[in-house]
DNA sequence: AGGCATCCCGTTTTT
DNA sequence: CGGGATGCCT
């Protein structure tokens, strides 16, 4: 331990109270309070040096740091330093002596809050954070739980943690073997309603009636209980159980519930806006006391920023957080240190319009003059939008007369649908702009990474029959679906996983003798890698399991352009393997971690959706497609009315809080939506918007004829936005009224003759190995805006497709007979010259 | 077993 | 329109 924290308790976490230097009370919780009180006044008294934390706090965030005892609920607006309360709390119960680190309990709901915490608490009390075993997400901690109880649900506690995938795959095989028409009862839906039920705690025997009626004509419940019983043969639980086995449990068994009960002496729950009922009972379990005592929990969150509703997240939690936690103390950080009074301004009148709220006023003293207002733009197509707003990032990111820029890694486009997504993308790559997307197909999704991790879980957990079917006859080893069949059949008669059904049936003579000899030798396979399981370390296993099992060359003999990806892809798969302990370590890392780092040093503009936003800030933030119908979102006002429409409402609101100074917000009159162009009408949003704090602003001219760039000199040239000229003040603007008459007499006639970007998407579309490019980096830069610098036959490489000649030109896009991957047409800033 | 045609569907997403 | 899944045909 370092000597500025010999103050803080610093143990394990089972260690009995061996004497720390100011030992964590062990008695009843009456002598808590009482410490408390004591502490926290000597604390203030002594000319505080150790509580030099609470400096700087406003006295709000002081109270939500202080207020130790009995239930609080902290209503953190956006920005607010929410995260800073949390942090600084924990830190001060910490260098009270309340507790010792490992009797906190502390959630979060992804794995990167969670880090962050770790590390901003790190920052206050030092090694100290190390010893928080029990700072993670609702399911991180609920896996550990259920490891160390796994056998009173009914589980070993090396059973496997299936994901959305493998659960869609479990949940078909068994409506199938139901003999219920897929087609007509999908499995994805029916997951979907587990995974419901699920949200809700309930077991197959607590759904409502109703619920079960509705799928597959009453057979619901059947097919839940079904479900439940057969990942009890497989030894594996999906994300669901990861909470409701442990309330089971805790009810069930109220010596284990007494038990962290008492170990949890405080609670603290981060965006408790998004808990679902599962999660709330879960905490209320764990935060109940016997009668003099109080929980100490406190939960931090936004009611205005639920955007989660649509997946479970109830709430009302928050909402009746009083009447569930009596004599709660309620405090509310409304104090916003992140924007301008003119984006605050907007976000508050339009939050205005939903019921239902606990009532919060975001206010700053930060107002300026100088600040601009939120601009509102209107365009004609989608199109336009992506163009301007590439213009509009190109002028900013230019440096000014100071000689100052506008970082890109300080900008970002929040969409509402990923499908938005593609256009700014499409702009990005021909511009050359670097943009980065968050949130798509993730390293972990991709089918390589799938199918290796397939193996890995059977040999660490042979009981997993969905990975097992999934590389049995990868690569090709001649086992068809009637082999699989025999099997699956023979498995589940014995009621024994399908490797063991494996062994069994090679040593009979029932398979024809060509799959006989190949299960043999995926049998004799595994058995090898199960014996090598405790001697080898994870990353050589690995690679011995991909090379032994053919899945190397599998890629290395496979033609296909994207084939040297995938094998990198092994590669870092294997490398990350070597950081931890063992295989299986590993695949718990990535059952409940499926987020890959993006590269910091790259400065790029950030592409992602409105949820994904939640909790990030940037300096200028775009906001396209505030149309009816897409913003709010068709399917929530169909599906969630009034309420659907106020979450929508509070995702528009997340949106404009994230802006510190600049906040652009587009609507246009023509949308592409399956393929169809569609006249759109602006958002209701938009007239929810105070006309003090907004400017609509108007693009003079059309922005059609794109071209020429390159001829106006320097790398970005002239941008037609530098004729943009911002109208003050109101809607009674021409290009308002233009935009509001427009809806109507859109057609989309005016589209043919625009020149779109297909070609890029040609490129585009097959880059990467499911389509996404995670990073701008993997992105060509701009072309050189010189069509003629090719000729025919010219020898060209493109960062994709390799190596190719050159057998047309047509203006800068190329048609280029690959040597791998077959003909393509790319754009000329795609390849360099070999 | 693999390749091509056809059909269907099409928010938001974490763990 | 375009991706994914399914199904039929070779």
């Amino acid at each position: 331990m370092s000597d500025s924290s010999d103050d803080i308790p610093f143990f394990g976490d089972d260690l009995p109270a061996a004497t720390p230097a100011r030992p964590a009370p062990r008695s009843a919780g009456g002598g808590i309070a009482a410490r408390a009180l004591a502490a926290s006044n000597a604390a203030r008294q002594a000319s505080q040096p150790q509580a030099q934390y609470l400096s700087g706090l406003n006295p709000e965030q002081s109270d939500a740091v202080e207020s130790i005892e009995g239930p609080v609920l902290v209503l953190a607006g956006a920005g607010t330093g929410k995260t800073r309360v949390l942090t600084t709390r924990i830190a001060h119960i910490l260098n009270l002596g309340l507790a010792f680190p490992s009797q906190i309990l502390a959630v979060t709901f992804t794995n990167k809050a969670a880090r962050e915490m770790k590390e901003r608490i790190g920052v206050l009390v030092g090694n100290t954070v190390e010893g928080m075993p029990w700072l993670g997400t609702f399911h991180s901690i609920g896996v550990k739980l259920l490891r160390r109880h796994a056998e009173l649900a009914g589980l070993r506690s090396d059973f496997t943690i299936l994901d959305t995938d493998d659960v869609v795959r479990l949940v078909k095989q068994l409506i199938q073997a139901e003999g219920i028409d897929d087609k007509r009862w999908p499995a994805r839906q029916f997951a979907q309603m587990i995974d419901g039920w699920k949200n809700k705690g309930y077991a197959p025997a607590d759904i409502p009636e109703g619920d079960s009626r509705g799928f597959a004509n009453g057979k619901g419940r059947a097919l839940f209980a079904a479900y439940q019983a057969r990942l009890q043969t497989l030894n594996a639980c999906d994300f669901g159980d990861l909470l409701c086995h442990p309330i089971r449990i805790f009810r069930a068994h109220a010596d284990v519930l007494k038990e962290y009960q008492r170990k949890f002496r405080f609670i603290l729950v981060d965006e408790y806006q998004d808990t679902n009922s599962a999660q709330y009972m879960w905490l209320r379990l764990l935060a109940q006391r016997p009668a003099p005592e109080r929980p100490n929990i406190c939960c931090v969150g936004d009611d205005d920023q639920s955007i989660y509703g649509w997946r479970g997240a109830d709430v009302e939690n928050i909402l009746r957080f009083e009447k569930d936690f009596p004599g709660a103390k309620v405090i509310k950080l409304e104090r916003n240190y992140r924007s301008t009074e003119h984006i605050l301004g907007a976000a508050a009148h339009l939050i205005a319009h939903n019921e239902g709220r606990l009532g919060k006023t975001l206010f700053t003293e930060q107002s300026d003059p100088e600040h601009a207002k939120v601009q509102v733009h209107a365009g004609w197509d989608s199109e336009e939008e992506a163009r301007a707003i590439g213009e509009t990032i190109e002028q900013l990111q230019r440096p000014d007369r100071n000689g100052k820029r506008h970082d890109l890694n300080d900008m970002a486009i929040l969409v509402r649908a990923s499908f938005q997504m593609r256009e700014f993308e499409e702009r990005f790559v021909t511009l050359g702009l670097n943009y980065r997307v968050i949130g798509g197909p993730r390293f972990y999704e991709r089918q390589e990474i799938r199918d290796a991790m397939a193996f890995f879980r059977v040999v660490s957990q042979p009981a997993d029959d969905l990975a097992f079917e999934r590389i049995v006859n990868v690569p090709k080893r001649g086992l068809g679906d009637a082999t699989i069949r025999q099997l699956h059949d023979h498995a589940r008669g014995r009621g024994v996983p399908m490797l063991d059904a494996a062994r069994d049936l090679v040593a009979t003579d029932e398979l024809k003798p060509k799959a006989r000899k190949s299960l043999t030798d995926v049998v004799e396979m595994f058995t090898r890698w199960q014996a090598m399981m405790e001697t080898t370390p994870g990353h050589e296993l690995a690679e011995t399991i991909l090379d032994e099992s053919g899945y190397t060359e599998m890629w290395q003999n496979d033609r296909a352009a994207d084939a040297p990806t995938r094998l990198e892809n092994l590669k870092e798969l294997v490398q990350t393997i070597s950081t931890f302990e063992s295989l299986r370590a590993f695949l718990e890392h990535v059952a409940l971690v499926m987020d890959t780092e993006n590269n910091p040093d790259l400065d790029a503009v950030s592409i992602m959706t409105l949820h994904s936003a939640k909790g990030l800030e940037f300096e200028t933030v775009f906001l396209p497609g505030w149309e009816e119908g897409l913003f709010p979102h068709q399917r929530a006002l169909d599906e969630g009315g009034r309420s659907g429409l106020e979450e929508e409402r509070r995702l528009a609101y997340v949106g404009l809080t994230r802006a510190k100074r600049n906040c652009h917000i587009w609507f246009v009159s023509n949308r592409r939506i399956h393929g169809l162009w569609q006249s759109t009408l602006p958002s209701r949003f938009l007239d929810e918007l105070p006309e003090a704090h907004i400017e609509v602003a108007e693009a003079d001219g059309s922005y059609g004829g794109y071209g020429g760039r390159g001829q106006s000199g320097g790398p970005y040239g002239a941008s037609r936005f530098d004729r943009a000229e911002p109208f003050s003040g109101n809607y009674e603007t021409p290009g308002w009224k233009r935009a509001q008459a427009n809806k109507s007499d859109a057609t989309r006639d005016n589209w043919g003759t625009r020149s779109g970007p297909s070609v890029e998407r040609i490129a585009y579309g097959e880059s990467g190995p499911r389509g996404r490019t995670i990073d701008g980096e993997l992105v060509a830069r701009s072309a050189t805006d010189t069509p003629s610098a090719f000729s025919l036959g010219d020898r060209v490489f493109h960062m994709k497709f390799g190596n190719g000649n050159i057998s047309a030109i047509d203006g800068n896009k190329l048609t280029i007979d690959f040597d791998r991957a077959g003909q393509k047409r790319v754009l000329d800033g795609f390849v360099s010259r070999v």
